[in-house]
DNA sequence: ACCCAGGAAATTC
DNA sequence: GAATTTCATGGG
């Protein structure tokens, strides 16, 4: 895979099993726009830029090689043969195989520990739609402006010096509360979410627990989603409903070490087929 | 008015 | 201890 400059950002090629739809407006983040020119425009790591595919030929506008390297390439997992993946995840269910290949360019994203573990606080019995809209508003309210009207997520240390009154106008509503315990709990170190990375699963699972608000679902979704853990495999309401009706008599182990690669493929798959369950 | 939303805490049985 | 209710907020 070859990085190189172009005028206004970079552009790597081959770039495969990418779908930008699919991995940045699936569910797993919250902060990536689609435009009207078909982009997809977004902050992670304090920088702001705007991806686009053309067939294997991936652009980043407002991006150096050297962001690529150190950040990019990471955030969207590209040192990872997902093609290999999807191969042997296949082998361990035709429902499963049938899902992949529906979706074959979702790919886990490497985000922002702290970030994923506060946007999946929110997103607990809450929707796509309105977790996006107070996510927005928190970084709006409490990160850094990085360009002109985007701003980057906040630290735990900045929102551990808030109330939970002065998240009110998230509209976060109960969740304002866990926000707070979660920034106070990490940015004092009481939750070390560099453990969470390396730690057994379920050490990691019960660190990130520690926090009021955080249960077995939240503490899954942010190690896979946050710390890369791909043997987690939280399951939502959508995912219960695929168990009981596509995968009975299964769980989470049967999946293996892959099992959160499979998660997001039967996610989207459920997701995109509502009659399945009705 | 009623139900649901990538759940978890608080309360009750 | 397991089952049920409550928790803010917004959209359908």
């Amino acid at each position: 895979m070859n990085c190189e400059k172009t005028e206004t950002g970079v552009k790597v090629f081959p770039v495969k099993d990418l779908d930008l739809a699919q991995t940045l407006d699936c569910g797993q983040s919250f902060r990536w726009v689609q435009l009207e020119s078909g982009g997809f425009k977004g902050v992670a790591y304090g920088k702001c830029v705007i991806m686009r595919l053309e067939g294997e030929t991936l652009y980043i506008e407002n991006a150096t090689v050297e962001d690529f390297e150190n950040i990019w390439k990471n955030y969207l997992d590209l040192s990872l043969d997902y093609g290999k993946i999807r191969e042997k995840i296949s082998k361990i269910h035709p429902v499963l195989k049938e899902a992949a290949k529906y979706a074959p360019g979702i790919r886990i994203l490497r985000q922002e520990p702290y970030e994923a573990l506060c946007t999946f606080v929110i997103s607990q019995n809450n929707n796509i739609k309105r977790i996006k809209g107070i996510v927005q508003r928190l970084c709006e309210s409490f990160g850094e402006e990085i360009a002109d009207g985007e701003f980057s997520f906040p630290t735990a240390e900045k929102m551990a010096s808030l109330t939970a009154d002065d998240l009110a106008p998230l509209r976060a509503g109960f969740r304002n509360r866990y926000l707070i315990d979660a920034a106070q709990k990490v940015a004092s170190g009481e939750v070390n979410l560099d453990k969470c990375k390396t730690a057994p699963y379920e050490e990691a699972r019960q660190e990130l627990m520690k926090i009021t608000g955080v249960g077995v679902k939240v503490a899954d979704c942010t190690l896979l989603f946050g710390m890369h853990r791909i043997e987690a495999f939280p399951i939502d309401v959508w995912m219960k409903r695929a168990m009981d009706k596509l995968f009975p008599g299964m769980c989470a182990e049967d999946f293996g070490e892959y099992a959160g690669i499979a998660q997001q493929y039967i996610f989207h798959y459920s997701r995109m087929h509502p009659e399945l369950f009705e």
